[in-house]
DNA sequence: CACTTGACTGAGAGTAACTATCAGGTTGTA
DNA sequence: TACAACCTGATAGTTACTCTCAGTCAAGTG
């Protein structure tokens, strides 16, 4: 059993966020001891887990609560959430993609910005350096 | 040269967003015509893509006005740019890991669903078949 | 010439998901 | 008795849009 300071320290997601998760619903099966004070379970966890999961791909809560809602109702509902899943990979398998292209931008920059830098050190004797530097370049 | 409207769909960021970061700062050099209408040239569809980028890997506004600030001063902040690229870089590769991460999560969710929908149709017959099924599994 | 289209402007409200701050309350331990 | 750690509710602030209104201007079409 966890209290929200552990979880927060083990899971990597604020205290208050917790807080407000819970309150939005994506806990709810976490008890409470005899002071009110939340005692989460290693399953809990798993619930911290896919929260975390789905939010870091970009899932509003609303369509998190959803999920959640599925989970309480039961197995019946579990072809619904097996499909959530694989739209959820599908859309972390975009972002990847996206990521990728981004990071080709930055290669592209960092080569850029490389080769100004190597030839304005070369050439600064020179006042023709300037030559291969467009004003304002990006 | 391009109407924003162009830029929009060529570059996939709504006129809307484009005009609000017109408003930030971030086109400097996009001229107008005898009417008002902003033309993009080429070169300016290379500070869309930068700011595109930037914010796609979740660079802050700020901070992006700060980077087209020192692209405005000219060649004197280039080794500053190119931190500033390097830095981004590392933090868009970070957001690769994670997301790798978070797709394992899926991975093993979509496998976990799978075996459950597995099972169930097999042993439906079998009033044991709840056994591997833990009550509201996330 | 009216009309539509596409561009512009400014102001202002709404949204999501936190994030932070305040204020006040309980409990267990040093 | 002070403190740390938990709780609550309310409220305000933040970021980066996103949307809506309201009004203007200029070009092109029937």
């Amino acid at each position: 059993m966890y209290t929200i300071k552990e979880v927060a320290e083990k899971m990597e997601v604020s205290e208050h966020t917790l807080r407000f998760w819970a309150k939005s619903g994506f806990f709810p099966f976490v008890k409470r001891n005899e002071n009110n004070i939340r005692q989460f379970s290693d399953n809990d966890l798993e619930w911290v887990r896919i929260v975390k999961c789905l939010r870091s791909v970009g899932t509003e809560n609303k369509a998190i609560k959803k999920y959640i809602d599925l989970c309480i109702k039961g197995d019946s509902t579990i072809p619904e959430r097996y499909q959530i899943i694989l739209d959820t990979k599908e859309k972390a398998l975009q972002q990847m993609e996206e990521l990728k292209q981004q990071l080709a931008v930055l290669d592209y920059k960092e080569n850029f910005y490389k080769n100004l830098i190597k030839n304005n050190l070369q050439d600064s004797w020179n006042p023709m350096n300037k030559i291969n530097l467009q004003d304002a370049a990006v």
